[in-house]
DNA sequence: GTAATCACG
DNA sequence: ACGTACGTGATTACT
């Protein structure tokens, strides 16, 4: 048998510090620890499968005055204000899971942890300690183990720790980790040890004497300094009073405890309404939880009837009614052979129209047609996608008023799931009455069929009562243009974009994927034979191993699990070893081969076109994404990459036109800052990156040379980002001191940048949260955090999220405005890709430069700034000589 | 499922 | 002293 524990204080810290975002419920509660708790607990459950489990926490007295001043001089941080509040909540979640909890008056989780270990290793059971504290090894025995976790890079992991791996890590007994305490301290606990004797000698005496008392009897024969054995004289008293101290207490009087009470049980039912009130409904599903045989909480007392739509006259009826509403919500399923109407035919009274291609005697396509006309205002969820399967049907969908997904995306972008039944969940406490297996994006279609139509219905009524709260919000948000002008418009744009595709040279494209096969071939030859033996080039493992073990090459840096292998460290080996040209070669042959060739042959259509999907809800700055496949990131870095463009093609007759915002990011960063120098360099028309170099440099224009301009422009897109000194000379490749002279320098010059970054990040402290120019906004608990990593990511973000942000907010505007003029003036041209600051057109070949004119026109003109909007435009029969 | 790598703006 | 730029997605290896 054998029972797990865990020392709550210990495991909830490294949770703490190991959730790296700041998660926290839409109404401010803090997450991210019991969210870290429950992953590491479950995960280690798994793995140990203990019988029975329970945690302990410590219990301190009220702290005075004076100790908290103590634990200050010792350097131990007081528990963040973030984390201190989800310790009651996480003691409320552990009772609800029925999992036993410990805690004494005057005793740490130590002890506790101490007799328990003690009184299961009597009981004859095995015992798993799990901590992050190593003045539990002192515990472990051939009955039990210690499993330390450790949080690094933001992920928690845990080390078994038995005598044999103790062993081999330390060189002596776990008993003695007293004794090596009793040398050397700890300033944490107060603990002196022997004043002057420190980690390395401590460690090297008891390898060699394993206890104190081993040691002081030998004393001075001993080898070891005459000035080490005069402090181990003379710190012989304190070493001794440490030892009591450090030494964990295993028998607590008054303490019962037997394994037997900690057998694992079912979590109460309570657990789901806490899960749900900390919006945890991952684990929800994970515990498989369900409400407590309690009807789906009634928000408001609505009485709902059904009708299911299946003649035509009935129809017409109904979209007469809808007509005159003020509005109705939708939902249809993805392939559109049904629907759900939902809409409110009085105070307290809806009515749910059911309608379905299969029980529907009239003509299908029309009743799609009416309904998706104009003249019905719709509310719905996820508009763009349904927008797209209307285009696919040949319905050209109107009247969307209203997108929920895209409204909660909007209030707080970094929620990473718009999903109906999340939203749901997360502002009304409550599940849908009936699974929505339309999950994950309510436009995909998965397999249960029946279910879907199930919840239809109920899934209308959601998306009526989140719009009821979530218009509210992006009023009181001042999101209404953001909304209303740019975001509800943009859906259609991107549905006509999607359906339109891009025409693909599927031949071509072959051809470059066979002379990437054969390149790879050659260059894998090459480099087994350099190696001495074949290995997996791709895996970073073999690779590893081969290049810094075998080849002995120094490694310049180490990954989590190993060596690194990344091109940053290759390229600064490149030229010394030949080895590591022949590999980096390869590598770039075989990204083009699979990710590139292969990859976008699966995805050309029957017309010979790519449709990628437009994701609109992803990105916590407001950029659009692209998937499946992915056409934002096609090479144009290296000659061999931007071939692939060359790919990228048009309809017969017909040609790309490409335009592009030159350096918008900059421009914006000029405008927001109100920068005077940075604004006048602009409006003069100056190559920025060049200028930029003379002030940072101190040259004349003229005298900028192209290393100058290099470096200037690193410094640049530095800023944008929220530079480190040190990040810059890695980049730029100089030492940390010169790259902080430059942003001494930048600064001096540009001084309204200097203050922008100052008074962004003092705002986004004092509120919360960043925004654009069309308030679109990002919420940043992290400034608030007391991990330094966190606290400084945030502050990066609060420079960044307002500039790239509001070129986002620009583009998607830029958008809306050229394809509502290419409709009226050039309707035989359309939009068809957008890359961040770059808009594709596919146009006859002879409209080209009225496409063109258009571009420039409507993308300048998107927004008035105190710096001109610069737009480059050209057109070529494909992507690559379109630019 | 996560990590490492690398493609883009 | 910390640990090192913002935002994405796809592929591959490996647990």
């Amino acid at each position: 048998m054998k029972l797990m524990v865990l020392d709550g204080n210990s495991v909830v810290n490294r949770a703490y510090y190991g959730v790296r975002t700041m998660l926290k419920t839409h109404d401010g509660l803090y997450t991210n620890a019991i969210f870290g708790f429950l992953n590491i607990l479950t995960r280690l459950v798994d793995e140990e499968q203990p019988e029975a489990l329970c945690v302990t926490f410590d219990l301190h007295a009220p702290t005075f005055r004076h100790e908290a001043y103590a634990d200050y001089k010792a350097g131990r941080r007081p528990m963040p204000e973030e984390l201190r509040m989800q310790i009651p909540v996480l003691k409320d979640v552990l009772e609800q899971m029925n999992i036993p909890r410990y805690e004494k008056e005057g005793y740490e989780a130590d002890d506790l942890i101490g007799a328990i270990s003690r009184r299961c290793e009597r009981a004859g059971w095995d015992c798993v300690v799990v901590t992050g504290d190593k003045d539990s090894l002192q515990l472990i025995t051939d009955h039990t183990k210690v499993k330390l976790v450790t949080t690094s890079g933001g992920q928690s992991s845990s080390r078994d720790m038995t005598p044999e791996t103790f062993f081999e890590e330390y060189g002596f007994a776990p008993i003695h980790m007293i004794d090596l305490k009793a040398l050397m301290g700890d300033a944490s606990d107060h603990l002196p040890g022997v004043p002057g004797v420190g980690e390395k000698t401590a460690l090297d005496l008891i390898r060699r004497y394993q206890s104190i008392d081993a040691l002081y009897e030998k004393l001075p024969d001993i080898e070891a300094r005459p000035a080490v054995i005069k402090k181990l004289q003379e710190g012989e008293a304190s070493a001794r009073e440490t030892y009591w101290l450090a030494t964990i207490v295993t028998d607590v009087p008054d303490f019962a405890f037997s394994p037997e009470d900690n057998l694992r049980k079912e979590p109460k039912t309570g657990l789901y309404d806490l899960f749900v009130r900390l919006e945890f409904s991952k684990l929800i599903e994970k515990f498989g939880l369900h409400p407590e045989n309690a009807p789906p909480a009634e928000r408001a007392a609505v009485t709902v009837s059904v009708e299911q739509v299946t003649r035509a006259a009935q129809a017409e009826a109904l979209l007469d009614r809808w007509r005159q509403a003020d509005h109705v919500a939708v939902l249809a399923l993805p392939d559109l052979t049904g629907a759900a109407v939902y809409w409110e035919t009085g105070a307290g009274e809806a009515c749910t129209a059911e309608l379905y291609f299969s029980r529907y005697e009239g003509d299908w396509n029309a009743l799609l047609g009416a309904l998706f006309a104009p003249d019905i205002k719709k509310v719905s969820h996820n508009v763009k996608d349904l927008l797209r399967a209307l285009l696919e049907s040949g319905v050209e969908g109107g009247g969307f008023v209203f997108d929920t997904a895209l409204a909660a995306y909007l209030l707080d972008a970094t929620q990473g799931s718009y999903e109906l039944s999340r939203l749901f969940l997360r502002y009304f406490g409550a599940e849908l009455p009936r699974p929505l297996y339309l999950e994950p994006d309510a436009f995909s279609m998965l397999g249960d069929r029946a279910a879907a139509e199930a919840s239809l219905d109920s899934a209308a009524a959601a998306v009526e009562a989140l719009y009821g709260v979530l218009k509210e919000d992006i009023e009181k948000e001042n999101m209404h243009a953001l909304l209303y002008e740019i975001e509800l418009p943009l859906c259609a744009v991107l549905a006509e974009m999607e359906r339109a595709g891009v025409a693909v040279d599927g031949a071509e494209l072959e051809r470059f994927g066979a002379d990437m096969a054969a390149r790879c071939a050659e260059k894998e030859k090459t480099i087994y034979d350099m190696a001495g033996e074949e290995f997996n080039i791709n895996s970073p493992k073999q690779l590893g191993h081969i290049l810094f073990e075998k080849l002995d090459i120094p490694p310049l840096k180490k990954t989590k699990s190993g060596y690194s292998t990344s091109a940053e460290v290759l390229d600064q080996l490149r030229g010394v070893y030949p080895i590591v040209d022949e590999i980096l070669a390869y590598r770039q042959y075989a990204k083009l081969k699979s990710t590139y060739a292969d990859g976008l042959l699966k995805e050309i259509g029957p017309d010979g076109r790519i449709h990628t999907t437009f994701q609109m809800t992803v990105t916590a700055t407001g950029r659009l994404s692209s998937a499946e496949p992915n056409l934002q990131n096609i090479p144009t870095r290296t000659e061999l990459g931007s071939e692939l463009r060359r790919m990228f093609t048009a309809a017969p007759g017909c040609v790309l036109a490409d335009a592009d915002y030159s350096q918008i990011e900059l421009r914006l960063l000029a405008h927001i800052s109100g920068d005077e120098t940075m604004i006048a360099d602009f409006c003069a028309g100056a190559d920025i990156h060049a200028a930029t170099a003379a002030r940072v440099f101190g040259v004349a224009p003229e005298d900028v040379t192209p290393q100058m301009r290099r470096s200037a422009k690193a410094v640049n897109f530095g800023i944008v980002y929220g530079i480190s000194a040190f990040s810059l000379s890695k980049d730029i490749g100089v030492t940390v001191a010169e790259a902080k002279e430059y942003m001494q320098q930048y600064f001096a010059r540009y001084g309204g940048v200097k203050r922008y970054m100052e008074e962004i990040v003092e705002t986004a402290r004092q509120q919360g949260w960043v925004e654009t120019a069309w308030h679109r906004r990002r919420e940043l608990p992290e400034l608030r955090s007391s991990n330094f990593n966190m606290r400084s990511f945030g502050e990066r973000v609060a420079l960044n999220m307002p500039i790239q942000g509001t070129a986002a907010d620009i583009m998607k505007l830029a958008m809306v405005r050229v394809r509502d003029r290419l409709r009226r003036e050039l309707p035989e041209a359309r939009l068809v890709l957008q890359i961040h600051d770059e808009l594709i057109v596919e146009c006859p070949a002879d409209q080209a430069e009225q496409v063109k004119t258009v571009l420039r026109e409507e993308m300048a003109g998107a927004a008035q700034l105190r710096v001109p909007l610069a737009v480059e435009a050209h057109a070529g029969a494909n992507w690559l000589d379109a630019k």
